[in-house]
Order: structure tokens, then C-alpha cells, then sequence
DNA sequence: TCCTTAAAGCGACGACTGTTGCGATAAGAT
DNA sequence: ATCTTATCGCAACAGTCGTCGCTTTAAGGA
């Protein structure tokens, strides 16, 4: 004669945010996310099950399961958390140099050994958690970038009204596209290439919107 | 006192080649690959597992996981197929309305739903063979996409020397990129504004290699 | 300090994945 | 027509994935 036992718990925040966030629940999620870290560091993104995380923990599979939903949230939390740093684009000087300084990070990013970005990417399509995260991630990036295209503008090396996230694009997409669809064994001229072509673009007004 | 029977068979051509092409396997392949394309079309990516087409192509689940692995290597067979067709890139009179109509082409397909070439591509990060089938896949487009430079070159649009993949990527690159990874609400503005770019960075010679 | 109950731990489960050994069938050569 | 053997079908298996009901612990409020 008592109110029947809930058969889900759980079921407002789906993930990562307990209503108990204290001590235990806190301990908890940091010994998983920093085990997350280390087994896709040491053992790469094939070998990164929710399993494998519980039992290097210490922490139960079923709590995993439960808070965490499936590796993609897992990433999802680990980049929430490694969002919030305080990276900003190199001022070199012209504009050229300044997207070949970023393009050149992102090389780096997308050919690092063990590819870390590479198994976010991969599990954004697997985990819209993951997504979101991914898309959260780089909407930062693009907005932190955006002053390296004023400081242009202020130069004079593009007209005002240059739309800052096109040019942004322009120019980094060409490495994704390489690296991580096309797969060629791009070295970083491909970094170099498509920032100068991006800065070309720009100087003749490419990216002027209205 | 024969010889032992081999443990393994299948050792050479590890899939899609039998050595007895003939009837049966001709017509096993056919069942599967058509199943492949039924299901990613009825019910989504997640849904394609080697058992639900085995089921319902008829075919038993063994014989799909020898000749073809996983669903990695299924989807590489489908897209081996697709590669051999006759597309051919638009001829609309200018580079900038050449490499639009290609960029809505790639728009479409990314865009279609269900999303089969999204599938392919995240198969992709999982499965080599898939990795492989469609940079096969990408390659043999961008290189017929390739007369579309010349014919810019000739008309006088670009300058002689021009690297056709470089422009071909800098032109496609951001389509993808937005659809796919950033996975902002694009739409056709982003295929249009990229295909321009492009035309104004190769008439200002920003893809001469040399 | 005590109480309520959120959250973690536990064991077992059903479903699915991929493999193996063996027998049955038929492709392709003679 | 006959024979060899590549390929397919079958059944059973171990391993993994994700879930569920229940118990235990401890967070946070009184």
C-alpha cells in the first residue's frame, strides 16, 4: 500500500547532471572522465567501451550506463569540460599569416597520434550528445577567431562587411576535407594553400555578404 | 591420411571476389547488395546490421560475414558499384555556375533523407574498406569534375596552370564542412557563396601551384 | 543528529555480434 | 556426364552490450 517504486530513474536530466552533485556523485564522474582520457590515449578510440571505463575506474557498468548513456556521451562530457579554455588565434601580423597559424593547429588536431579529435568526430555521428558538444565546441572556436578577421578589416587586407565565419570556413575547410573525408596523405601545404587562397579571396571582397 | 581440411577458407580475397563467380555467388551478391540499399532507404543506417540483411535478403548470416565482414564492408561493395556510373558535372557557360551546380549536387546528396551518403561516411570512420571504397568514390568524381577547370582555363576565367583538385576542394569543402561536421541549418546560400568564392579566388590565380 | 531519498553497487537477464566445425550444394573444369 | 572443391547453409558457441529489479550507501536538508 505505498506509492509503487519508480522503474526509471533519472528522468529529467538525461546526463551528467546529478541532483546530488556532491561528494560521491563528484568523485565519481571525475575518476570516469579521467579514465576516458587516459584509455583513449593509451589505447585508442576502438578500445574506448562504456566496459572498459567502468572497470579501469572502479565505478560500477551500470552507473556508467546510467549516467552516461553510451561512449558518445561520455565524449560529449570530456570536450564539455575541455571547452572552456582559454585557447585564442596567434596574432602574426597580416591575415595570411594568422589562418595559416590556425590551419596549421588544426592540422595538427587532425593528424595528433593518437586521434583524439578524430574519435570525436567519429562518435558525432553516432551520439548526438557527442554532436552537440562538437557543434558547441566549434561555434566557440569560430566566434574566438572572429577577431583575426576585424584586425584584417582594420588593416585594410579585406572591405568591411566581410563576413568574419564565410572566410573562417573557407579557409579551414579545405583541411578538414583532406584529412578527415578525402583522406590524402596531406602534408601542411594543404594548411598553407588554403589560407592563402582564403586571404586572396577575401582582399577581392569574396566574402562580403549584402 | 589426407590432408587436413584447411580451418579457414575464404584466405586470399578477403571479400567481394569469389573465386566462383558464377550463378549462385552472382546471385547471393545481388540479393545482399540490393537488401543493403532497401533497408538503408526503409529504415536508416542504425538499422543495417549483418543479421537484419542476412534475414531478409534470405541469405545466411555466416555467408555474409565471410564475404563481406560487416556492415563497413557491405556499404563498400554498394558504393564499388555506384562508383562505375556515368555522372558527369554540368556545363552552365561560366566556372562560377559550373562549380554552384556541382556545390547543389553535393548539397542534395547530404542533405537527402534518409541520409545514405552520411551513412557511407560515417561507416567510414569505422570501417577501412568502406574508407577506402569511398575515397575511390571521391577521387573518380573530382577528377571528372576536373573539365570544368579546363574549360574555365580556356574561356579565360582562370589562369593557365590553375590546380583543378585544389580550386575543386576550396569550391566543395565548406558544403561538407557546414552539413556535416559543423551541421548548421545550411542551406543552399552556403553551396552558392562557396561556389563564388572560389570563382573569384581562381579568376585572382590563388590556385597556381608553381 | 536524524531522515529522506538520490545515486551508486550488484547480479542476472535477453539481445546481438562474430566465429567455428561440419555437412550440403552446385560452379566450373575435364 | 563426372569430379573436384569453392561456396553456401546450418547449428552451436563465446563474448559483448545495454537493461532491469533490487539492495546498499551517503548527500543534503531538517
Amino acid at each position: 500500500m505505498e506509492t509503487p517504486a519508480p522503474t526509471t530513474r533519472f528522468a529529467d536530466p538525461p546526463a551528467g547532471t546529478p541532483r546530488r552533485p556532491g561528494g560521491r556523485s563528484a568523485r565519481v564522474r571525475r575518476r570516469v572522465l579521467d579514465t576516458v582520457i587516459t584509455l583513449l590515449v593509451e589505447r585508442g578510440y576502438d578500445a574506448l567501451t562504456v566496459d572498459a571505463v567502468a572497470e579501469r575506474s572502479g565505478v560500477h557498468r551500470t552507473t556508467v550506463y546510467r549516467r552516461w548513456r553510451d561512449v558518445g556521451g561520455l565524449l560529449a562530457d570530456v570536450l564539455a569540460e575541455a571547452t572552456g579554455d582559454d585557447w585564442q588565434p596567434r596574432d602574426t601580423g597580416s591575415l595570411r599569416g594568422d589562418l595559416e597559424a590556425i590551419n596549421q593547429e588544426v592540422h595538427e588536431a587532425l593528424t595528433a597520434e593518437p586521434p583524439l579529435t578524430g574519435a570525436l568526430i567519429a562518435a558525432s555521428f553516432r551520439s548526438p550528445p557527442a554532436a552537440a558538444a562538437l557543434r558547441a565546441f566549434w561555434a566557440d572556436r569560430y566566434e574566438r577567431c572572429a577577431v583575426v578577421v576585424a584586425r584584417a578589416v582594420a588593416r585594410g587586407e579585406a572591405p568591411a562587411g566581410t563576413d568574419a565565419r564565410a572566410l573562417l570556413v573557407a579557409a579551414t575547410a579545405p583541411v578538414y576535407h583532406e584529412l578527415l573525408l578525402l583522406r590524402s596523405g596531406a602534408d601542411l601545404t594543404v594548411a598553407a594553400q588554403a589560407a592563402r587562397t582564403a586571404a586572396v579571396a577575401a582582399r577581392a571582397g569574396a566574402f562580403v555578404t549584402a
